[in-house]
DNA sequence: ATCTATTTATAACG
DNA sequence: TCGTTATAAATAGAT
């Protein structure tokens, strides 16, 4: 695609061949990615080399998870779960969440994908450093939020069931007089619901 | 990549998505058949989009050929032995696994600027918070220790020059002594190289 | 779906 | 493998 249009046909020079494979297998695997990215979706590429290299790239970090996936969406209703729970596919199944695990850290670790931590030069570690403190100054603030309204929401109840109380109060009040047995009340004092819809643990 | 640059994080406006999600995916596919023919190589593209639908190439027309040829590659030497197989500790550390998977991609998420952050509660900010004040620790460290190198290897040369002039100040005395101009000489401070060989700047 | 102004990818070369 | 540059391709936004 530059300095001269290219035949849709096997590159016979063994040289320009090579060069030419691990550019567009780059281009390839980038915009792979950004089409997950953009579109949220998920997509796996496996590429083979002519030498039986393997080069792949599951954007869900999993190859394996895609390949099930593709082949329960071929075969459709494939009556599995007997030989589900046989110890050595559980076996496998931990190491590729490990895998998977590994391969989600390394993708925090690396921010925009290719940045090792350990080639990077002082200048773009103190750029990753400062958007990391942006980060975490995000993840505090939302924090904060989240509290704040949790304190809110505490708060009205607690308004509410006074106010409740108050009521209940003077009912209990009337109805002695009414009764006329002026001694020794019941002041119920948090009688009513503590129940809470929030999810949120410290 | 036209009429504008696009930012790489999800596009929020469905229609858009879904214009580019066509476009682009027609455009991966291309790509992955023409590096295919171009450098004889063997591709498998698996594309599923949001709604669960399955978009697949195979330059060999036999996806489950590759997928054969992948796993095989993949999951030679394998020597696992088998130890702590109890059931409900396996079933147990699957599920944390999980827990830290999904906490992480969520963290990746974000990361790609998308606002994920709300959507996660306060535990799962807490521990990505403490994971991020760690990293940020690793990052500093990391600083530290090129700063360290440098400041080492400036020493080094320091000391090399200072000899440098050192043996130079001698010739100078040397020859003034044999021509007897016994006055008035040059003596160079740091005459030499303040070459850096390094990128790093703060 | 079609049209372009732009952005990307990359072929050739060093 | 890496960098550079001229040019081919891909594609975002609009229609």
């Amino acid at each position: 695609m530059a300095r001269g249009k290219v035949q849709m046909r096997r590159i016979e020079n063994p040289v320009h061949r090579q060069v030419t494979f691990c550019k567009r297998r780059m281009g390839l695997l980038k915009k792979a990615k950004e089409l997950s990215v953009l579109c949220d979706a998920d997509i796996g590429v496996m590429v083979f080399s002519p030498h039986g290299k393997v080069y792949e790239l599951a954007t869900n970090g999993n190859m394996q998870g895609l390949i099930e996936r593709y082949k329960g969406s071929n075969t459709e209703a494939h009556g599995e779960s007997s030989e589900q729970n046989k110890p050595e596919v559980i076996q496998q199944e931990v190491l590729l969440l490990r895998q998977e695990i590994d391969l989600l850290q390394k993708g925090l670790r690396y921010m925009y994908g290719e940045n090792d931590i350990n080639h990077m030069n002082l200048n773009e570690l103190q750029t990753l450093e400062s958007n990391l403190e942006i980060w975490v100054h995000n993840i505090r603030y939302t924090k904060m939020q989240i509290i704040s309204r949790e304190i809110e929401m505490l708060k009205t109840k607690e308004g509410i069931l006074k106010a409740a109380n108050d009521i209940l109060q003077e009912r209990i009040i009337e109805q002695s007089g009414i009764l006329d047995t002026g001694s020794n009340m019941m002041m119920p004092q948090f009688p009513f619901q503590r129940t809470m819809e929030s999810d949120y643990y410290f």
